[in-house]
DNA sequence: CCACTAAATTAGCTTTACCTAACGTAGTAG
DNA sequence: CTACTACGTTAGGTAAAGCTAATTTAGTGG
C-alpha cells in the first residue's frame, strides 16, 4: 500500500538472503547486514509488516510473506543482471561491480533492465556464479556446500562465490577460483585454520574461513586419498 | 559542507539550465521546472546559499556561484553521456530516454560512468544535439536560434532539440526535424501559428509553438524568397 | 495615495528513515 | 531463585525535503 522506497527494497532483499533456510532472520542480523542499528530495523519490519511483505512475531525474528518474497526476487533479478551487465558489458571487473549494482538495482526503469538484460546475452548466471530469477520470480534452487567444509581430499566444482570483498574477489580470480573452476583439498590443517587447494593444476594455502563464501558442488571421488 | 543530495543536484541542474543568458532564475521557474511549490525553493535555495553553491538575493531570484556551476556542470555530463549511451549502447529510442537519464545522472560511480562513455564513443554531444560539458567541466557556447523564430525563406541547420515532450519528439524524428537536419521554412502564418517547413524535401504544416524548442543555426540565404 | 494582485517568503506540519538512551524479557550461571 | 547478559523493543529526537496556509512585498491601476 506504500511505494517502495529504496530502504524497504534493501530489506526485502536482505531478508530474503538471510532467510536461505526458512528460518526467521533475526533483528541483529538484519541490522548487521544492512549497516543499521537494531531499533531501526524494529520499526521497518513493523511497517513492512503493516503492507503485508513480512510477517514478525515479536521476539522471533521476520520472515518474507509470499508477496514480500516476490518483490524480493525481482530486485535480487535487478542486482545480478546488471551485475553480470557491468562486467560483461562495460568490461568492469567482477571485484568491483557489486556497490553499483547495489545501488543502480534501485534506480532503473523495466525498459533499462530489459536493455541491458540482452545486451548481456540473458544471463542465467551472474559473474560470481549466483542465478538469476526469471522474470516471472522462479529461481534456481541448488544445493551447495561451503569449500572450507570439504575434508582432505574432496574434488569440487566451484558454482558461486557469495563473499562481497574486493580484494579477496581479485584473488580468488588471480588463483582461478571462479565459477566453473575443478578444485581439490590438498590438506586441512584445522589447528591452524589453513587448507591447502589444489586448483588449475597449482597449489594454494588459504585460510578457511576465508573460504567460507565459495559454494561448490561436490564432485564424486576419484581415488581422493593418495597423491 | 553538505552532501549533495539528489535533490540539491536537481536544483543545481534547473539553475544552470534556466540562467542560461546569466540572469537570476526567480522562486517560480525553479517551482515550475522542478515540480514542486514555490515554498519548497525558497528553502532549498536559502540551504544552497548557506553552502555557497548559489547566491540569493531576496525577491531578486537565484543564481549559480562558480562552485555551484561546476557542480551543475558535473551532472549536465553525466546526464547528456547517459542519454547518449541509452540511445547508441542500448538502443532505445530517443524520445524515451530523458526520464531514465534523469534518474540515473544521480546514481552512477565515476567508474560506471567512463565505462559508458566509453562505450557511446566519447560523445561531443547527446542525442538531442546538446553539447556534453568535458570532465573539466568546460562546455561549447553556441548562438542558436529557435525555428519558430524564423522567417519565410530561410534556411537553417538544426543543431539541438530542447524539447522533452515523448511523442513530439518521436514526431520529430518521423519528419526528420533532427540535429544535422537541413529546414527551410516555406511559410509563416501568424494569425493561424502555423509554419511550413520543408525537410528533407518534404512540407509539414506545424504549430509554431511546438517549434520553440527547435534550435537552428541559420544558413546563409541562397535565393530565398521565391519557389 | 490607496487598493489590488502576483510573487516570494515565513510559519508550522508531514513523512521517511535514521539515531541514542532507556527499558523489558528470556535464557544461562551460579 | 536470583543475577547477569544479550537481544529486542519503546520512547523520543534529528535531518531532508516536501506541503498548506498565512503573511509580506513590490508593482500597477484608479
Amino acid at each position: 500500500m506504500h511505494p517502495l522506497t529504496r530502504s524497504r527494497q534493501d530489506y526485502l532483499k536482505a531478508l530474503f538472503l538471510l532467510e536461505a533456510e526458512g528460518a526467521a532472520v533475526p533483528t541483529s542480523r538484519l541490522a548487521a547486514h544492512l549497516g543499521v542499528k537494531a531499533p531501526s530495523v524494529t520499526n521497518m519490519i513493523a511497517r513492512l509488516a503493516a503492507d503485508r511483505l513480512v510477517r514478525h512475531s515479536p521476539r522471533a525474528g521476520a520472515r518474507l510473506t509470499a508477496h514480500g518474497r516476490r518483490e524480493a526476487l525481482r530486485i535480487v533479478r535487478r542486482h545480478r543482471i546488471l551485475e553480470t551487465f557491468l562486467v560483461r558489458v562495460l568490461g568492469l571487473d567482477w571485484s568491483l561491480v557489486h556497490d553499483d549494482a547495489e545501488i543502480l538495482e534501485h534506480h532503473i526503469s523495466d525498459r533499462v533492465l530489459g536493455a541491458i538484460d540482452r545486451l548481456a546475452g540473458h544471463p542465467a548466471e551472474d559473474p560470481h556464479g549466483h542465478p538469476i530469477p526469471d522474470a516471472a520470480g522462479h529461481l534456481a534452487r541448488r544445493s551447495l556446500v561451503s569449500l572450507a567444509a570439504l575434508p582432505r581430499g574432496a574434488r569440487a566444482l566451484v558454482r558461486e562465490i557469495q563473499d562481497l570483498d574486493g580484494p579477496r574477489l581479485a584473488r580468488w580470480k588471480e588463483i582461478g577460483l571462479v565459477p566453473g573452476a575443478s578444485v581439490r583439498v590438498r590438506e586441512v590443517r584445522g589447528l591452524e585454520g589453513t587448507v591447502e587447494l589444489e586448483v588449475a593444476g597449482r597449489r594454494h594455502v588459504t585460510g578457511s574461513a576465508a573460504l567460507a563464501g565459495v559454494m561448490v558442488e561436490r564432485a564424486m571421488e576419484g581415488g581422493s586419498r593418495g597423491a
